[in-house]
RNA sequence: GGGUAGGUGCCCGAGUGGUUAAAGGGAGCAGACUGUAAAUCUGCCAACUUCGGUUUACGAUGGUUCGAAUCCAUCCCUGCCCA
């Protein structure tokens, strides 16, 4: 089967420019192909993992995937966030998340031998003379044709800035010099990114008289169209000291009915026969696939050692089964006995706020060891640890462990 | 540069001198129900609090007033029209 059926089958493919040129070209040759990335953290997270997924899938068929690092755009600032300018990112902060891209990459795409490249576009870009670059390749873009780019339409309403309008050409540009450097033939990305990545595809036909392809993966998604990979923390990293595995085990149970299917074909490696098989289970079975789900993709970016104690962890407070040793755990020193439980929580950033805190405990919403707590002003003792640890929960599902250090 | 409409809490959006920590909706959180699901219903949703309150908040800064998100001045930002 071509990669192009296997993406297509999974799911990933929204929009392509030429499909059968494209189909054509994964057969007969190796393609280099790139996906650009913004280092605006020092992680990836869940949305820039699908974009890997298609990378990891591509690799697989023998083609070449080039991650872009957006370290040039990345210096100026993508607007696109409006009410205050990202702040300017220095060359250091950008470089470091590059690494730490780079490192979080690795597992999924093998970069020994030019198998895949990873390149930054600040290489480039930096170095352009505004002159040169308008006179070589503003005369390819008509303006008026690039208001009409879906992505500007709802912007011309609120406004523009030509630093974000540019943008688009700047992303063109990146795709030629890909193309000029590595004979990059084929950009992709997500699908908010169709009207930037055609201009690319535009550019190279036009100015070059050469091929150039275009590919937009579906958008990360829940079946209710909101944006998948949120967490009441922010987004939901693939740094084990941003989001613990613990946790994003956990997002993965919880998805909801209708995305498991969806999630299992796009973020495991597991045959589409089982995917379907069980993203068709109904009613309680469901759970299982969901299970499936949880552990697979943790095991894809923390590693199966780590998937299994976040699965553990889950059994043990879930089913009472299995140890509780994976639990997130808070240490307690000599000195926090004696303080409220609401002041301890919330100081571990349990509690996003004391108010917060004594809110849940007042909606019941708090309890230690099955017992709900009721009172603000539960003090923790010592006395109540007669096992080596206490166990919280807060609201209907997370859980912490209290041991002493 | 001129004219004009605006800038309200996480987001959208009402509010034109006091009863407004600010309607309504969305998001989020909690409770009930469940399958660690969805839907539904209920409550909460600035921070701190000795739970009586206190302190911050309606673009920014000053001012008028017993009292301002609401009035005035200046400034900053955005849309639209004109140049």
């Amino acid at each position: 089967m071509s990669v192009f059926d296997t993406l297509k089958e999974r799911g990933f493919i929204a929009q392509v420019t030429h499909e059968n040129e494209i189909r054509e070209l994964f057969d007969k040759e190796k393609v280099s192909f790139y996906i650009g990335f913004d280092p605006t953290a020092d992680s990836l997270h869940v949305g820039h993992f699908l974009g890997m997924m298609v990378m990891a899938h591509m690799q697989q068929a023998g083609h070449r995937p080039i991650c872009l690092i957006g370290g040039g755009t990345a210096t100026v600032g993508d607007p696109s966030g409006k009410t205050d300018m990202r702040k300017m990112m220095t060359d250091e902060v950008i470089a470091h998340n590059c690494e730490c891209f780079k490192k979080q990459m690795q597992r999924f795409i093998d970069f020994s031998d030019g198998k895949a490249l990873m390149v930054n576009n600040g290489d480039w870009l930096k170095k352009l003379n505004y002159i040169e670059m308008l006179r070589d390749i503003g005369p390819h873009f008509s303006v008026n044709r690039m208001l009409t780019a879906e992505c500007y339409k709802q912007r011309m309403e609120k406004g523009l800035t030509f630093l974000e309008f540019n943008y688009m050409i700047m992303q063109a540009y990146d795709f030629m010099e890909l193309n000029h450097r590595y004979d990059c033939k084929l950009e992709m990305g997500g699908d908010d990114q169709w009207s930037n990545i055609i201009a690319g595809v535009e550019l190279i036909r036009r100015k070059e008289a050469k091929a150039a392809f275009g590919l937009t993966f579906t958008l990360l998604t829940t079946s209710e169209g909101k944006k998948m990979g949120k967490t009441e923390k922010g987004a939901l990293w693939l740094d084990p000291a941003k989001t613990s595995p613990y946790e994003f085990y956990q997002y993965w149970r919880n998805v909801t009915d209708a995305d498991v299917e969806k999630c299992l074909a796009l973020l495991t490696f597991l045959p589409m026969k089982e995917v379907k098989r069980l993203g068709s289970l109904q009613d309680q079975a469901i759970n299982d696939a969901k299970k499936v789900l949880a552990f697979e993709v943790t095991k894809l970016i923390h590693g199966e050692a780590e998937a299994l104690s976040a699965q553990q962890a889950a059994e043990a407070l879930f089913n009472g089964t299995g140890n509780l040793d994976n639990v997130p755990t808070i240490e307690l020193s000599e000195a926090d006995f004696g303080l409220k439980l609401l002041d301890l929580l919330a100081r571990e950033g349990v509690f996003a706020s004391k108010s917060e805190g004594r809110r849940l405990i007042q909606q019941n919403g708090l309890s230690l060891q099955d017992e709900k707590i009721t009172d603000v002003d539960f003090v923790l003792s010592k006395e109540l640890f007669s096992e080596k640890s206490l166990l919280v929960k807060k609201g209907k599902k997370k859980y912490y462990r209290l041991v002493i250090a």
